[in-house]
DNA sequence: ACGAGTGTAACGCATGGGGTTACAATAAAT
DNA sequence: ATTTATTGTAACCCCATGCGTTACACTCGT
């Protein structure tokens, strides 16, 4: 990965509430969060939880794991950032299939 | 989902640790990290963070997504079991493609 | 000028990752 | 039977973060 993935919060805002027509306020309402909580996600101030995920996929009829990859990403993204060296590469090559 | 998924820290223990005779204090030393960390993980006392995610990609020469992948699922079970009940739908049937 | 919507600071609370130290229990080796 | 290694876990620490409330200042459109 080169650069930042797409925060879902983005992807909420310019794909589902924009298009709505939906005010932070309102979709705050109708999520059942308080306004800060999403206007912080859709700002990219804060990671996307489990439980945030699930009220999305609620409210727009889309899949929580949709929503929850594009944070895995960012996440994944961001701890590459202060990748730890000091591990130890284990000795067998550790070929298991997933 | 029925049942709860299979939580990563388990994998870890079944597919690489036992087939490398590794014991948790060994691989806890070459992971870099602690001793409690790693068999609190192992024994799923503990998710898996992206950082340690990293740790074990990194020692397995693995990905860090499947792993993350596996404790994705098992935090969306979790919080499906405690699902929001006081989520209002979104008014225009929302199909965007992902 | 006014109200709606907004970003955000300052709090509080709870959770969780990670560390160290220490103890008890088990397993293995002598 | 007595060491030794390994382990689970408790108690404690620090720090980050999700979520809430309240409050303030800003920017709009009317």
């Amino acid at each position: 990965m080169i650069r930042k993935p797409t925060h879902p919060g983005n992807v909420f805002l310019e794909d589902v509430m924009k298009p709505l027509g939906l005010t932070i306020t309102d979709a705050a309402r109708m999520l059942g969060v308080s306004r800060k909580t999403l206007s912080e996600f859709v700002n990219e101030k804060s990671a996307l939880s489990p439980q945030m995920a699930i009220r999305i996929s609620k409210a727009t009829n889309t899949s929580a794991e949709s929503w929850l990859n594009m944070q895995q990403k960012v996440a994944l993204w961001e701890a590459s950032q202060h990748a730890p060296t000091n591990v130890i590469p284990f000795p067998q090559p550790t070929a298991l299939e997933m």
